[in-house]
DNA sequence: TCAGTGACTTCAATTTCGCAAGTAATTAAG
DNA sequence: CTTAATTACTTGCGAAATTGAAGTCACTGA
């Protein structure tokens, strides 16, 4: 019997959590998902200016985490838009959560839009 | 006049929220000092076993960004135990939201304790 | 005097990252 | 028919960040 971890590093479900979404972009790219981007220059088009190749990397792991799923829009040339999952989708709270705290504390932040933080 | 930008990467909350706390063990560490540690080892005790050169750095980097404070709890040898700050204590909310994200999403991840989730 | 503890620091070996440039498929223009 | 543009990536490389292990320093208690 071995002891192999299913787990990366434990099974605290906020260091799972952070595992998948905790780092430098991956919630980056699901802000601009949440708030209507579809395609990848879209993505690509953020003020935070993403390098490309790790845009790729994460829209790979999205999808096979099946945070979201790639939605064939046009044949010639193929090409795919990105549309999240429910599992993607309810990464929005924290979003919210993130967004009310850089409000409250980092000076000059943008307030997002109103309907982006309603029921929070 | 310099275009020369205040902010690291763009004036998002979220992003400027992720450009300090938004790395692999600064969530980990605030976690553990939410839960009740104070001191250094017991932070170097988690289940994540984070290196000690990283526990430091962020020590350090929380206590700049006047999320913890160091407070002297005896003096030969000097030694200090970590107290959040408001603005600390104030990622709670988020902490909450991701431990609900991975308990649904991810199989098998800890139930946090009660008081943890409480007025969620 | 000497092992032990708490709190770090230093260092070499990866790993990951960001930037720039290149590629592939196809459409549009001349 | 040839060339320029567009979209969506991929490749390569130096720089920066991370890890794991070991070392340091200030005591304390036996």
């Amino acid at each position: 019997m071995s002891s192999d971890n299913q787990f990366l590093r434990s099974g605290c479900p906020i260091v799972n959590g952070l595992d998948i979404f905790g780092d430098r972009w991956t919630l980056v790219i699901i802000r601009d998902l949440v708030c209507g981007k579809e395609t990848y220059s879209e993505l690509a088009d953020s003020p935070e200016k993403i390098p490309t190749n790790r845009l790729a990397e994460r829209l790979k792991m999205l999808e096979a985490e099946n945070m979201l799923v790639k939605e064939l829009y046009q044949s010639k040339p193929k090409r795919y838009k990105y549309v999240l999952t429910k599992k993607g989708r309810d990464i929005l709270p924290i979003l919210q959560d993130i967004a009310k705290w850089g409000n409250n504390y980092v000076e000059g932040t943008w307030a997002p839009q109103e309907w982006f933080m309603e029921t929070v």
